[in-house]
RNA sequence: GCGGGCGUGGUGAAACUGGUAGACACAAGGGACUUAAAAUCCCUCGGCUAACGCUGUACGGGUUCGAUUCCCGUCGCCCGCACCA
């Protein structure tokens, strides 16, 4: 038996089997243990999983198997984020059906993912694209509709011109789709909405209570929501022909610098911008030139700020008699605020911009520290710091703060055209969520707009609203609006003609509430409330920082408004948030430019020199930089070629080892083989510790004193390791068992004692188990080796003996003026003076204090002694 | 520009709340076993030095008995947001 290499091949899918037979991952709701939710972002159907997939879902099982062995009832499922467009280009280019290609791909993935040996509850797979799963969906989205959290409003939105669907705000980056990467355009359209800004300050609010995810998160969603509190300030026209508005309503974070005012700034989509322009042809060309530069510009921020005076005037609100020219400019935005501002260029650089470029005043009132009044000017920077005010009239000498309030309280007072002139206001840059797209594969809407009663729901017994199966994509666009007959109903109210609804949900509606129903997945409600509420918020979520944003807010959204319809009772779904790094590998490229595959090339290394050819042609490949996998640059690693070489034990254990989890890790042939090695060496030491027991030992002296070395050894192991997983830290587990390992294999080369021996089986034992949720398929078969009853995947993790933990006596450093001289190895708790005495008694300090007596000893009890001479 | 993070050997990285810098692994070099190879085992491995030693955690200062860790400044890299008034 000791002879033999382990073989993964032969021993993973016995595993695998032994674990299906015996149910050991499928989980009950009424197991009356402390539940523990633990849960991987779910993937898109693809059809093949890729090293990232490798990574994330090994981190997932090691925390499930780690709680499990902790006596928890562990909530582990999977599913498939199964709605999205390349299915339907899948279908265009290989004339499929949407489902059938997405059907086929989950059962290759999950192929796939069975071979990896997670401890997955199977019993608990969806498929958003299943109406078994989209009919709730729908269901709750009439409920959210009744409920008032979902709108429908005609707005300007982000088109894609290559997906032909509008996307979110957040699903566009840098003015390109998210997905297509095409410029995106603007469209004014009727769309549904889901009203998640009215939860704006609860999802900013709650993050401070989100202490289990990371800062960076919480950070970037912070700045997304972009709360900023300000003033809507009204500003009196002065008559004129041009127009029968009276005032024109700005808002302002800035108040308090309402005294160096010099224009006010109306956006190019303002309404009032557009009444002007209808009788005035330059102001029309002006909006248009710049409707041309705000979608086709990516580099916005260098565009240069351009104005239109509209000859139009407004009362400067605080200085009597003066008024101030009202110009429409580039850089101001309709959808944020009020589309108007006033401008102050001293402190804000874009008014400065346009003031210089056209001449307008430019008025100091907020002073920096220490500089003079009479002499401070600002050159072609504003000042935008801290600083008190001046020039200012009733403001002089107040800070920016009180300025704010006591401006705020000045306008309060005042009214324009029968209204408040100022009135403090709170302001989010977070929209409303919108959720239409035009797309055939996605949950349908499940509404009908009847030409008597109205867009009004399906009731819910006539649910789920089902995709029709006999679909063509011969044209671009909408699929489910060509339909032939599908959106012809008759009204379910009045009986008349009506239109069912073609738009589709975005597929991030899909994933914002997967969690809650994994925790019931075949009942016929949305959720059983009482169940969710057990195993909600999930306690450790695991997935890529790349839905820091979308996917997560949504999720957080979507859960107060499951709380909000009596779905759960809950606001926030993800107790713990952890986000892996990539994964990353070399590139290669051909002399002629081309990226190569690693599969296709030879390394040679000589020395420290490594140098790439190509394995058929010979033709020299230079090797490049680190990369994120990805198609494009050919530097993957198919996962499953890995765990048919080496086994899935290699790649999860390799995974986890070496680089911090939440950094970028790099694939490579070595490590890989490094892993491999490990596996080898641990089922050689089990093997070689089961034959100890077969012989008689000796008794020597030194036998207790080894065996007890060695059992502190094992039981810090099993604290550690286990602290490190509870803590991600999977590298400094994979180096704590590495640790244990070495001291194992070292103890039986010398072994003659029996105590010793017996401290070696111990250790082989436990390191079986907690190798087991890294490499699980090696740990049940060492676990038969060892002869234990039933499998290590249901084996409890080791108890660790507190006693074994500390150690009586201490190994002190030993300083002199901070560096180490030398060290002294005392009874734990040995008072200071009497290390002191000990540490100036020592041969090496006596020699270097050459009889002098030291400034000072200082002694950390337990700690350290450092000497000042 | 704003916000956040990071900078330690040839490489990936450790170092708990300020207390022996480089655990663990990879690579490299040397040796043992072998007809040979693979596998395995042993040794070396931050820099300088023959050695005692000296020096070293991006760089420059500071606090401290003692700093990879705390503070100030500089440089570099990464990520997110970006005309948000």
């Amino acid at each position: 038996m000791s002879g033999e290499r382990y073989n993964p091949r032969e021993s993973e899918p016995k595993w695998q089997k032994t674990w299906d037979d015996a149910k050991s991952f499928v989980t009950a709701n009424d197991d009356p243990r402390e539940c523990y939710y633990v849960l991987e972002m779910f993937p898109y159907p693809s059809g093949r999983i890729h090293m990232g997939h490798v990574r994330n879902y090994s981190m997932g099982d090691v925390v499930a198997r780690y709680h499990r062995a902790r006596g928890k009832n562990v909530l582990h499922p999977m599913g498939w984020d199964a709605f999205g467009l390349p299915a339907e280009n899948a279908a265009i280019e290989r004339k499929t059906h949407p489902g059938s290609w997405t059907y086929q791909n989950i059962e290759a993935m999950k192929a796939q993912l069975k071979s990896m040996g997670l401890s997955i509850d199977w019993t608990r797979e969806i498929a958003t694209c299943s109406p078994d799963y989209y009919q709730h969906q729908q269901s709750m989205f009439i409920d959210m509709l009744e409920a008032g959290l979902v709108t429908r409003k005609s707005s300007k939105v982000n088109w894609d011109p290559v997906d032909m669907t509008v996307l979110a705000n957040e699903q566009v980056i840098d003015g390109k789709g998210w997905r297509s990467g095409a410029p995106v355009e603007q469209r004014e359209l009727t769309q549904w909405f889901f009203k998640i800004s009215d939860f704006a300050e609860d999802l900013l609010e709650a993050l401070d209570t989100l202490t289990e995810w990371p800062e960076k998160v919480r950070t970037m969603q912070r700045n997304w929501i972009g709360k900023s509190e300000g003033l809507r300030l009204l500003f009196e026209i002065e008559p004129s022909d041009k127009t029968d508005a009276t005032s024109i309503e700005v808002f302002t974070t800035r108040p308090d610098t309402i005294f160096g005012a010099s224009f006010v700034g109306l956006s190019p989509d303002h309404p009032l911008t557009t009444a002007l322009a209808a009788s005035n042809p330059a102001l029309a060309d002006f909006v248009v030139e710049c409707h041309r530069h705000g979608t086709a510009t990516e580099t916005l921020e260098k565009a240069e700020k351009q104005g239109f005076d509209t000859g139009l005037r407004v009362k400067h609100p605080v200085i009597a008699g003066a008024t101030l020219p009202v110009y429409v400019a580039n850089f101001i935005l309709m959808d944020y605020g009020t589309g108007a501002i006033f401008g102050c260029p001293a402190h804000d650089q874009r008014d400065l911009d346009l003031a210089r470029k056209y001449g307008l005043s430019v008025k100091p009132v907020v002073l920096p520290p220490g500089a003079d009044a009479a002499s401070f000017e600002i050159g072609n920077e504003a000042y935008v710091d801290a600083g008190n005010i001046f020039n200012s009239d009733f403001l002089d000498g107040l800070s920016i703060e009180d300025a704010k309030k006591k401006i705020a309280e000045y306008f309060g007072a005042r009214t324009v055209d029968g209204k408040s002139q100022g009135q403090v206001e709170v302001n989010y840059r977070l929209r409303d969520w919108g959720i239409s797209r035009q797309r055939y594969w996605g949950c349908p809407i499940p509404v009908i707009h009847c030409e008597v009663c109205g867009t009004i729901p399906v009731p819910k017994k006539d649910l789920p609203v089902k995709l029709p199966e006999d679909v063509t994509f011969d044209k671009p666009g909408n699929a489910l609006d060509h339909h032939p007959t599908w959106k012809r109903v008759h009204c379910h109210q009045c009986g008349s003609p009506a239109r069912r609804e073609t738009d589709t949900m975005d597929t991030f509606v899909d994933s914002s509430w997967y969690f809650a129903r994994f925790t019931a997945p075949h009942a016929d409600t949305p959720t059983v409330p009482a169940v969710a509420n057990r195993w909600l918020p999930v306690d450790q979520y695991i997935g890529g920082v790349e839905h820091a944003i979308l996917h997560l807010l949504y999720s957080r959204f979507f859960t107060r408004a499951m709380k909000a319809t009596g779905h759960v009772d809950l606001s926030e779904p993800f107790k713990g948030l952890f986000t892996q790094g990539m994964v990353t590998h070399e590139t290669y490229k051909s002399a002629a430019g081309e990226w190569v595959n690693p599969t296709e090339i030879l390394i040679e290394a000589t020395g420290d020199t490594r140098t790439a050819k190509h394995l058929k042609t010979g033709a020299p490949i230079s090797i490049g930089s680190v990369e994120k996998m990805s198609k494009s640059k050919k530097n993957v690693v198919d996962p499953d070629e890995i765990v048919a070489t080496y086994g899935a034990d290699t790649a999860r254990w390799f995974m986890l080892s070496d680089s911090p989890p939440e950094r970028d890790v790099q694939w490579t042939e070595a490590g890989v083989e490094g892993a491999s090695r490990f596996q080898q060496r641990v089922w050689r030491l089990v093997n070689e510790a089961i034959e100890l027991r077969d012989r008689t030992a000796e008794a020597t002296a030194s036998d207790e004193k080894e065996a007890l070395g060695l059992r502190r050894i094992i039981h810090r192991s099993v604290h550690g390791v286990g602290q490190d997983i509870e803590g991600l830290r999977f590298n400094r587990a994979v180096a704590q068992i590495y640790e244990l390992t070495n001291a194992l294999t070292k103890a039986l080369q010398g072994q003659t004692g029996t105590a010793t021996r017996a401290a070696i089986l111990e250790g082989a034992e436990k390191l079986t188990v907690l190798l087991s949720p890294m490499m699980p398929h090696l740990a049940e078969s060492c676990w038969e080796v060892l002869g234990k009853a039933g499998l290590v995947a249901d084996a409890r993790w080791p108890e660790v003996d507190g006693a074994m933990l500390v150690d009586d006596t201490v190994t002190l450093p030993v300083q002199v003026n901070g560096k180490r001289r030398a060290e002294i190895t005392v009874a734990k708790g040995t008072p200071a003076p009497e290390v002191e005495a000990l540490v100036l008694s020592l041969d090496e300090i006596v020699r270097i204090l050459e009889g002098k007596a030291p400034k000072k000893v200082v002694v950390v009890p337990d700690r350290i002694v450092n000497v000042v001479v």
